[in-house]
DNA sequence: GTTGTTGCAAATCGTTTGCACGTCC
DNA sequence: GGACGTGCAAACGATTTGCAACAAC
C-alpha cells in the first residue's frame, strides 16, 4: 500500500490534517466527496486504514461508535462526549515512561498506548439527559 | 432493564465474575451454554450490556477486535497484544486526579478514563510475525 | 396478571474484500 | 505494461432489535 500516488489519497489526507474534529471514515467520505463525487466508501477504508498503519495519520478507538481519525500524530489523549459523541483532545502531558513500566510489569514488548476520558463535554453537561 | 432475576443473568455474572482472562461476549456465551444450551447470544449481550451500565462489571473497548468484559470494576488499565489479541491487566497505580484535570481543561464532567496499551505479550513478543 | 426477560431471527452498523477496470511510474 | 489504486457491490463480524412465548414478583 502507499506505493503510487492518488488524488483521491490526497484528499483524504488533505482532510484529516486539516480537520480537528477527529472525523469518522463516513465523515471523511462525505467531505471528499465534494471534491471527487465518485469517490466509493470502500476506498475511503482503505486509505484510512493504510494511512493509519504508515504512521501519516492515528486511528482513535472510541467507546461510542466506529472509529475517528486524527490528522495530529503526535501522542495525546482524548475526551469523547457520551452525549453527542464528538470527541475532543486532551491538552495534558503525556507520560511516555507508562509504556516503559507497563512493559517491565507484563514482561512484554509495548508500542503505545492510548487513554480515554468520558463524561459530558462543555456544551452538553448543562443540558437534560435524554 | 435489571428489576428481575433470572438464572441466565446469574450465570453470566459467575462466569464473568470468576474469569480473569476479560472474555469476549462470544466467550461468555460458549462457556454460558454448557449450563444453558438453550441461552442465546441475543440474552447474552443484553445481560453484558445491561450489567456494565449498572456497574456490575466493566466493558473493556479495545482496539483490536470486540468488546471485552471484565468482572473487576476496579479501576484499572489494560494491555492487549497485537498477535494473539488477549488482554491482560497492568498493575499500574491509576491517577484518579486525571479525570477532575482533564475536566478542569475541557470544561466538563467526566466519569471515568481507560488507558490500554499495545505491544506483544510475553508469549508472543519472541515468535515470528506473520 | 403485569411487566421484565428470553430465544430466535432478522436487521443494523461499521468495516473489509473480490473483482474488473483505471491510473501511475 | 505491470503493479498498485479505484469504484462497486457483496460479504463480514460484532452487536442490536422486534416479537411472541415465558418466568418473576
Amino acid at each position: 500500500m502507499l506505493r503510487k500516488n492518488s488524488k483521491q489519497r490526497d484528499a483524504i489526507v488533505a482532510m484529516v490534517k486539516s480537520s480537528k474534529s477527529h472525523p469518522s471514515a463516513d465523515e471523511v467520505y462525505g467531505a471528499v466527496r465534494k471534491i471527487y463525487p465518485q469517490i466509493s466508501l470502500g476506498t475511503v477504508y482503505r486509505n484510512l486504514s493504510a494511512l493509519a498503519e504508515a504512521g501519516g495519520i492515528t486511528r482513535i478507538t472510541c467507546g461510542l461508535g466506529g472509529d475517528r481519525f486524527d490528522g495530529n500524530t503526535a501522542m495525546h489523549y482524548h475526551f469523547q462526549c457520551a452525549e453527542c459523541k464528538r470527541v475532543f483532545d486532551v491538552e495534558m502531558a503525556v507520560d511516555e515512561r507508562l509504556n516503559k513500566h507497563a512493559a517491565a510489569l507484563l514482561n512484554a514488548d509495548i508500542d503505545n498506548h492510548t487513554a480515554m476520558f468520558y463524561g459530558r463535554c462543555a456544551e452538553c453537561k448543562n443540558i437534560r439527559r435524554g
